[in-house]
DNA sequence: ATGCGTGCAAACGATTTGCAGCCGG
DNA sequence: CCGGCTGCAAATCGTTTGCACGCAT
Protein backbone atom coordinates (compact mmCIF):
# COMPACT_ATOMS: atom_id res chain seq x y z
CA UNK A 1 0.00 0.00 0.00
CA UNK A 2 2.24 2.67 1.18
CA UNK A 3 5.16 3.49 -1.36
CA UNK A 4 8.03 2.87 0.68
CA UNK A 5 9.36 5.70 1.94
CA UNK A 6 13.06 6.02 1.54
CA UNK A 7 14.86 5.13 4.98
CA UNK A 8 15.50 8.61 6.84
CA UNK A 9 19.81 8.53 6.65
CA UNK A 10 21.10 8.45 10.22
CA UNK A 11 23.05 11.57 10.34
CA UNK A 12 24.78 13.33 13.31
CA UNK A 13 22.26 15.74 13.80
CA UNK A 14 19.35 13.22 13.76
CA UNK A 15 21.49 11.30 16.54
CA UNK A 16 22.03 14.02 18.48
CA UNK A 17 17.78 14.54 18.33
CA UNK A 18 17.28 10.74 18.77
CA UNK A 19 19.58 10.92 21.97
CA UNK A 20 18.27 14.16 23.50
CA UNK A 21 14.30 12.21 23.93
CA UNK A 22 14.83 10.47 26.56
CA UNK A 23 12.77 12.07 29.14
CA UNK A 24 8.63 11.24 29.69
CA UNK A 25 7.68 14.81 28.83
CA UNK A 26 5.89 16.39 25.96
CA UNK A 27 8.31 19.53 24.88
CA UNK A 28 7.80 21.79 21.71
CA UNK A 29 9.92 21.23 19.07
CA UNK A 30 11.30 24.60 19.63
CA UNK A 31 12.31 23.33 23.16
CA UNK A 32 13.88 20.07 22.30
CA UNK A 33 15.95 22.56 19.93
CA UNK A 34 16.52 24.52 23.16
CA UNK A 35 17.79 21.73 25.49
CA UNK A 36 19.95 20.64 22.39
CA UNK A 37 21.80 23.49 22.01
CA UNK A 38 22.06 23.95 25.64
CA UNK A 39 23.94 20.48 25.21
CA UNK A 40 26.57 21.74 22.83
CA UNK A 41 24.88 20.91 20.26
CA UNK A 42 24.80 23.34 16.82
CA UNK A 43 21.49 21.65 14.81
CA UNK A 44 19.25 23.87 13.60
CA UNK A 45 15.62 24.59 14.48
CA UNK A 46 14.17 23.86 10.64
CA UNK A 47 16.18 20.64 11.22
CA UNK A 48 14.88 19.85 14.54
CA UNK A 49 11.19 20.00 13.16
CA UNK A 50 12.17 18.38 10.20
CA UNK A 51 13.49 15.50 12.04
CA UNK A 52 10.81 14.98 14.92
CA UNK A 53 8.13 15.35 12.06
CA UNK A 54 10.31 12.25 9.86
CA UNK A 55 10.49 9.90 13.54
CA UNK A 56 6.14 11.33 14.23
CA UNK A 57 5.86 9.65 10.90
CA UNK A 58 8.11 6.45 11.56
CA UNK A 59 6.32 6.33 15.00
CA UNK A 60 9.20 6.88 17.28
CA UNK A 61 7.64 10.29 18.90
CA UNK A 62 4.30 10.75 19.74
CA UNK A 63 2.85 14.17 19.07
CA UNK A 64 -0.05 16.30 20.34
CA UNK A 65 -1.15 19.40 19.64
CA UNK A 66 -1.68 21.70 22.78
CA UNK A 67 -5.06 23.40 23.31
CA UNK A 68 -2.16 27.26 22.25
CA UNK A 69 -1.82 24.80 18.90
CA UNK A 70 1.94 24.00 19.28
CA UNK A 71 2.91 20.65 18.96
CA UNK A 72 4.32 18.47 21.74
CA UNK A 73 6.50 15.57 21.38
CA UNK A 74 8.45 13.39 22.88
CA UNK A 75 9.71 10.08 22.78
CA UNK A 76 7.25 6.88 21.93
CA UNK A 77 6.67 3.99 24.33
CA UNK A 78 9.08 0.95 22.69
CA UNK A 79 6.22 -1.40 20.98
CA UNK A 80 2.72 -0.26 22.71
CA UNK A 81 1.74 0.77 19.65
CA UNK A 82 -1.75 3.20 20.76
CA UNK A 83 -1.99 4.61 24.14
CA UNK A 84 -3.11 7.99 25.54
CA UNK A 85 -2.28 10.18 28.14
CA UNK A 86 -2.85 12.37 31.45
CA UNK A 87 -0.53 15.47 31.05
CA UNK A 88 -0.31 18.55 33.05
CA UNK A 89 -1.14 22.01 31.87
CA UNK A 90 1.48 23.52 33.41
CA UNK A 91 4.35 21.48 33.54
CA UNK A 92 3.54 19.10 30.78
CA UNK A 93 4.76 16.14 32.53
CA UNK A 94 2.95 13.21 31.41
CA UNK A 95 2.13 9.77 32.57
CA UNK A 96 0.60 7.17 30.50
CA UNK A 97 -2.76 5.78 30.63
CA UNK A 98 -4.97 2.63 29.09
CA UNK A 99 -8.10 3.06 28.27
CA UNK A 100 -9.19 -0.11 26.47
CA UNK A 101 -12.71 -0.28 26.55
CA UNK A 102 -12.79 3.26 24.41
CA UNK A 103 -11.39 1.85 21.24
CA UNK A 104 -14.15 -0.31 20.81
CA UNK A 105 -16.23 1.91 21.59
CA UNK A 106 -14.91 4.23 19.13
CA UNK A 107 -15.24 1.97 16.32
CA UNK A 108 -19.15 0.97 17.47
CA UNK A 109 -20.18 5.01 17.04
CA UNK A 110 -18.02 5.03 13.97
CA UNK A 111 -19.89 2.23 12.18
CA UNK A 112 -23.28 3.36 13.41
CA UNK A 113 -22.63 6.60 11.53
CA UNK A 114 -20.81 5.27 8.69
CA UNK A 115 -17.49 6.54 8.75
CA UNK A 116 -14.55 5.52 8.10
CA UNK A 117 -10.98 5.48 8.76
CA UNK A 118 -11.42 6.24 12.72
CA UNK A 119 -8.95 7.69 13.99
CA UNK A 120 -9.12 8.93 17.83
CA UNK A 121 -7.69 11.03 20.28
CA UNK A 122 -8.15 11.24 24.04
CA UNK A 123 -6.89 14.39 25.85
CA UNK A 124 -6.70 14.22 29.33
CA UNK A 125 -5.25 17.07 31.12
CA UNK A 126 -5.27 18.55 34.79
CA UNK A 127 -2.57 19.69 37.18
CA UNK A 128 -0.05 17.03 38.94
CA UNK A 129 0.42 17.44 42.55
CA UNK A 130 3.62 19.40 42.15
CA UNK A 131 2.13 22.02 40.48
CA UNK A 132 -0.82 22.16 42.73
CA UNK A 133 1.29 22.25 45.42
CA UNK A 134 3.33 25.47 43.96
CA UNK A 135 0.21 27.21 43.10
CA UNK A 136 -2.20 27.09 45.84
CA UNK A 137 0.46 29.30 47.81
CA UNK B 1 -15.61 31.93 42.56
CA UNK B 2 -15.80 33.76 39.00
CA UNK B 3 -15.39 37.83 39.58
CA UNK B 4 -18.52 38.32 36.65
CA UNK B 5 -17.18 38.38 34.04
CA UNK B 6 -18.85 42.06 32.82
CA UNK B 7 -21.83 41.40 29.93
CA UNK B 8 -20.66 41.52 26.24
CA UNK B 9 -22.34 44.80 24.38
CA UNK B 10 -24.88 43.32 21.47
CA UNK B 11 -23.63 45.16 18.94
CA UNK B 12 -24.14 45.05 15.07
CA UNK B 13 -21.37 42.28 14.42
CA UNK B 14 -21.58 40.55 17.23
CA UNK B 15 -25.31 39.98 16.54
CA UNK B 16 -24.48 38.85 12.79
CA UNK B 17 -21.74 36.59 14.09
CA UNK B 18 -24.58 34.66 16.13
CA UNK B 19 -26.78 35.02 13.45
CA UNK B 20 -24.35 33.02 11.01
CA UNK B 21 -23.82 30.43 13.41
CA UNK B 22 -26.33 28.40 12.29
CA UNK B 23 -25.19 25.13 10.35
CA UNK B 24 -23.70 21.99 12.33
CA UNK B 25 -19.92 22.09 10.79
CA UNK B 26 -17.01 23.10 12.84
CA UNK B 27 -15.54 25.88 10.52
CA UNK B 28 -12.40 28.14 11.23
CA UNK B 29 -12.45 31.70 12.25
CA UNK B 30 -11.42 32.78 9.18
CA UNK B 31 -13.73 30.74 7.75
CA UNK B 32 -16.80 32.33 8.88
CA UNK B 33 -15.38 35.62 8.30
CA UNK B 34 -15.16 34.96 4.74
CA UNK B 35 -18.99 33.65 5.01
CA UNK B 36 -19.91 36.81 7.13
CA UNK B 37 -18.30 39.03 4.33
CA UNK B 38 -20.20 36.91 1.42
CA UNK B 39 -23.17 37.48 2.99
CA UNK B 40 -22.99 41.27 2.35
CA UNK B 41 -21.51 41.67 6.05
CA UNK B 42 -18.25 44.47 6.49
CA UNK B 43 -16.73 42.67 9.82
CA UNK B 44 -13.17 42.63 10.38
CA UNK B 45 -11.30 39.48 10.84
CA UNK B 46 -9.80 40.22 14.10
CA UNK B 47 -13.63 41.12 15.59
CA UNK B 48 -14.50 37.94 14.05
CA UNK B 49 -11.42 36.04 16.09
CA UNK B 50 -12.42 38.11 19.28
CA UNK B 51 -16.10 37.36 19.20
CA UNK B 52 -15.61 33.49 18.28
CA UNK B 53 -13.67 33.29 21.61
CA UNK B 54 -15.60 35.12 24.08
CA UNK B 55 -18.45 33.34 22.57
CA UNK B 56 -16.15 30.24 23.68
CA UNK B 57 -15.90 31.36 26.63
CA UNK B 58 -19.57 31.50 27.61
CA UNK B 59 -20.14 28.61 26.05
CA UNK B 60 -22.28 29.43 23.07
CA UNK B 61 -19.67 27.78 21.11
CA UNK B 62 -17.77 24.94 21.00
CA UNK B 63 -13.84 24.84 20.11
CA UNK B 64 -11.29 22.50 18.80
CA UNK B 65 -8.18 22.60 18.04
CA UNK B 66 -7.44 20.78 14.88
CA UNK B 67 -4.61 18.45 13.93
CA UNK B 68 -3.02 22.01 11.72
CA UNK B 69 -3.51 23.64 14.65
CA UNK B 70 -6.30 25.64 13.59
CA UNK B 71 -9.12 26.26 15.85
CA UNK B 72 -13.04 25.30 14.67
CA UNK B 73 -15.42 26.62 15.94
CA UNK B 74 -19.01 26.03 15.82
CA UNK B 75 -22.71 27.04 17.50
CA UNK B 76 -23.05 24.46 20.92
CA UNK B 77 -25.84 22.54 21.02
CA UNK B 78 -28.35 24.75 23.69
CA UNK B 79 -28.67 23.66 27.41
CA UNK B 80 -26.08 20.20 26.58
CA UNK B 81 -22.96 21.25 28.65
CA UNK B 82 -20.86 18.59 27.89
CA UNK B 83 -20.48 16.50 25.07
CA UNK B 84 -18.22 15.14 22.37
CA UNK B 85 -17.93 15.07 18.00
CA UNK B 86 -17.46 12.33 15.31
CA UNK B 87 -15.69 14.88 12.81
CA UNK B 88 -15.09 14.41 9.26
CA UNK B 89 -11.46 15.47 8.53
CA UNK B 90 -12.30 16.13 5.11
CA UNK B 91 -15.28 18.19 5.14
CA UNK B 92 -15.50 19.20 8.77
CA UNK B 93 -19.31 17.80 9.39
CA UNK B 94 -19.57 16.48 12.59
CA UNK B 95 -21.82 14.61 14.10
CA UNK B 96 -22.16 14.92 18.41
CA UNK B 97 -21.88 11.92 20.50
CA UNK B 98 -21.89 10.79 24.28
CA UNK B 99 -19.18 8.98 26.06
CA UNK B 100 -20.90 8.36 29.18
CA UNK B 101 -18.66 6.00 30.97
CA UNK B 102 -15.60 8.07 30.08
CA UNK B 103 -16.61 11.03 32.58
CA UNK B 104 -16.45 8.71 35.58
CA UNK B 105 -13.48 6.76 33.51
CA UNK B 106 -11.75 10.62 33.82
CA UNK B 107 -12.03 11.21 36.73
CA UNK B 108 -10.86 7.65 38.31
CA UNK B 109 -7.83 7.80 36.40
CA UNK B 110 -7.26 11.51 37.37
CA UNK B 111 -7.43 10.32 41.21
CA UNK B 112 -5.29 7.55 40.94
CA UNK B 113 -2.88 9.75 39.76
CA UNK B 114 -3.63 12.69 42.16
CA UNK B 115 -4.04 15.28 39.16
CA UNK B 116 -5.92 18.03 39.66
CA UNK B 117 -8.85 19.75 37.74
CA UNK B 118 -9.39 17.43 35.11
CA UNK B 119 -10.17 18.14 31.60
CA UNK B 120 -10.49 15.94 28.58
CA UNK B 121 -10.59 16.10 25.41
CA UNK B 122 -11.80 13.25 22.85
CA UNK B 123 -11.50 13.90 19.39
CA UNK B 124 -13.21 11.32 17.01
CA UNK B 125 -12.56 11.56 13.57
CA UNK B 126 -13.17 9.66 10.31
CA UNK B 127 -13.99 10.11 6.91
CA UNK B 128 -17.72 10.77 6.32
CA UNK B 129 -20.13 8.74 3.92
CA UNK B 130 -20.37 11.26 1.11
CA UNK B 131 -16.15 12.02 1.43
CA UNK B 132 -15.64 8.35 1.01
CA UNK B 133 -17.34 8.10 -1.94
CA UNK B 134 -16.32 10.90 -3.29
CA UNK B 135 -12.90 10.03 -2.79
CA UNK B 136 -13.00 6.31 -3.73
CA UNK B 137 -13.53 7.48 -7.66
C1' DA C 1 -20.91 60.93 28.77
C1' DT C 2 -17.98 56.52 29.19
C1' DG C 3 -15.58 53.05 27.94
C1' DC C 4 -16.34 48.65 25.52
C1' DG C 5 -16.25 47.02 20.73
C1' DT C 6 -14.47 47.65 16.12
C1' DG C 7 -11.44 48.05 11.96
C1' DC C 8 -7.04 48.27 10.19
C1' DA C 9 -2.52 47.29 9.98
C1' DA C 10 1.44 45.95 12.25
C1' DA C 11 3.21 42.56 15.41
C1' DC C 12 3.73 37.79 16.72
C1' DG C 13 5.00 33.04 17.37
C1' DA C 14 5.07 28.60 15.52
C1' DT C 15 6.20 26.19 11.60
C1' DT C 16 7.67 25.74 6.69
C1' DT C 17 10.35 26.41 2.69
C1' DG C 18 14.03 27.93 -0.88
C1' DC C 19 18.56 27.38 -1.71
C1' DA C 20 23.56 26.48 -1.71
C1' DG C 21 26.75 23.50 0.37
C1' DC C 22 27.76 19.19 3.02
C1' DC C 23 28.32 14.25 3.83
C1' DG C 24 26.47 9.53 4.52
C1' DG C 25 25.81 5.41 1.83
C1' DC D 1 29.78 10.44 -6.73
C1' DC D 2 24.87 11.79 -5.69
C1' DG D 3 20.77 12.76 -3.54
C1' DG D 4 19.10 13.35 0.74
C1' DC D 5 20.08 16.38 4.89
C1' DT D 6 21.40 20.73 6.94
C1' DG D 7 21.61 25.62 8.24
C1' DC D 8 20.15 29.98 7.50
C1' DA D 9 17.09 33.38 6.39
C1' DA D 10 13.02 34.65 4.34
C1' DA D 11 8.34 33.40 3.76
C1' DT D 12 3.76 31.60 5.46
C1' DC D 13 -0.07 31.22 8.28
C1' DG D 14 -3.14 31.57 11.88
C1' DT D 15 -3.93 34.55 15.46
C1' DT D 16 -3.17 38.64 18.52
C1' DT D 17 -2.57 43.39 19.61
C1' DG D 18 -2.03 48.71 19.54
C1' DC D 19 -4.49 52.52 18.52
C1' DA D 20 -7.94 55.98 17.22
C1' DC D 21 -12.76 56.26 16.65
C1' DG D 22 -17.80 54.98 16.99
C1' DC D 23 -21.66 53.39 19.30
C1' DA D 24 -24.27 50.70 22.94
C1' DT D 25 -25.47 51.56 27.48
Amino acid sequence: MTPSAPVPRMTRQRREILDALDTRDFRSAQAWHERLRSEGSTVGLATVYRGLQSLAEQGEVDAVVAESGETLYRRCEAGDEHHHHLRCRICGRAVEIDVPEFEAFAHRIASEHDYGDIRHTIELTGICPQCRAASER
